[in-house]
DNA sequence: CGCCACTTTGAGTAGTGTCAATGCTGGTGG
DNA sequence: CCACCAGCATTGACACTACTCAAAGTGGCG
């Protein structure tokens, strides 16, 4: 299909659905302006008042973004996944507002930010889906203060382990859990005693099982309604989800 | 200029640096392609789970946007003021996942999700300007859930005060208060009781005054302080500001 | 083995929520 | 015109959640 030898589905970036309807030669182009990098877990991809030189695609790992208060305290904003955007600042030259720390080794495509803009004015049908990416991170955002601005202790923590597990698929599985109670706490505006007392609660009446660094939910309705949903309902708190394949 | 009989300036989304580079006749047919409308202070623009049929243009006035948990918790994830846009849902066809509630009498342009995405396909530098706008609005959201996240109740109302007021311009003016202490205890994560004492003991101190709806900071850099940043620094709460001119 | 980071658990407390009573204001209808 | 009512704001007393400070347990790693 494409006539240059840069690599294909090198990164989600270069992945059809996010620029159809172009030429391969167009493809060939943009797939040149990107830079594969590597990262390995508590590197910092850039901190809060870097400039936004560069857009990121995150093709495997998990990226945590920090904000903080001049005292030291400090929020997680946001759980970067694979197929997901960051660093949005690129496309308005604004420096970045926070930190970004990699949880695990971590690949990425980056775009300059002025090869970005190039990009975006020569391929419209790629700034839609920029847009539609852009709204999702919204609808996660808001989410997010609802459950921070109306929940307590341990309807956070519940909305919280039932976001760390894919939307479709085994909700009963064992899964990796790569947030230490201190980053847990980070997300939720709690301390990390009060995280630790609620999933050990959580854990003597059999709703979820802790290992050291895996994480197993075994009474899914129960942590549903612990989250204050309906039991028949879905989790909205920080449903950490890929962009939709076209 | 214009070569059309559409109103010139009718809206945000009218002016010109909605679409730069567009000819007078581009202008004119997404002008035919917008609705006028007003809305008296209480009115519902349009509720959790409607479709979204339309992207609104703020041209006066302010909404709040609400969700709300089963057991009627409330929160209040956003104001609306003029020269912002509402209902991204618009772009991917998703229901509205907030209500949207006049605060006082509001004049929007909108259009129709169908209309808009033609106008995004035709127009592509429309969809940068878009990109930017969504951009802003997940700034101060992720501001919005740092300060929910890790604030104490007198820090969030002292942010919350002074996001209500313009960043440029005269801090010490008497303005209105459009919000009833419920409305800001529902931006806030508190209650209604908890802003009540805030306030008052704000006003004994003499930071703030607050007469019938309306309000009046007496010392900008108390309350700066108050709202846990260096003195000299702005405020980041909900910054409440139109997209800048072309 | 000993150190360090992380987690758990406990005791006491501060901050915020809950419930209740009162006052104030503006609107409505007699 | 006034009495009444509903909504909003204020204030107090009390309860309880979540925080703070402290100590001890656990596991990984040099």
């Amino acid at each position: 299909m494409s006539t240059c030898y840069c690599e294909i589905d090198a990164c989600v970036l270069c992945e059809a659905r996010l620029y159809p309807g172009l030429t391969p030669e167009q493809v060939c182009h943009i797939r040149g302006l990107l830079i594969r990098q590597t990262y390995d877990a508590h590197d910092v991809l850039f901190r809060d008042g870097d400039p936004a030189g560069y857009l990121f695609a995150v093709r495997s790992g998990q990226i945590k973004l920090i904000s903080s208060l001049p005292d030291g305290r400090q929020q997680i904003l946001h759980l970067v996944v694979a197929g997901q955007l960051l660093g949005r600042e690129a496309f308005n030259n604004r420096p970045y507002a926070y930190t970004a720390e990699a949880l695990t080794e971590v690949n990425v495509c980056k775009i300059s930010s002025r090869d970005l803009q190039q990009v975006l004015e020569q391929n419209p049908s790629m700034s839609i889906r920029v847009i539609q990416t852009l709204i999702q991170e919204l609808d996660q955002t808001e989410m997010l203060i609802r459950d921070l601005g109306l929940k307590t202790a341990p309807e956070k923590v519940a909305s919280l382990i039932l976001s760390l597990f894919p939307a479709r698929g085994d909700q009963t599985a064992e899964i990796p859990l790569l947030l230490s109670r201190r980053e847990m706490a980070e997300m939720l505006g709690l301390t990390e005693e009060t995280v630790s007392r609620v999933m050990a609660e959580f854990n003597r009446k059999k709703i979820i099982r802790t290992g050291k660094g895996t994480l197993q939910i075994t009474q899914p309705q129960r942590l549903y309604t612990l989250a204050g949903f309906e039991p028949a309902s879905s989790p909205t708190f920080i449903p950490v989800r890929a962009i939709p394949a076209h």
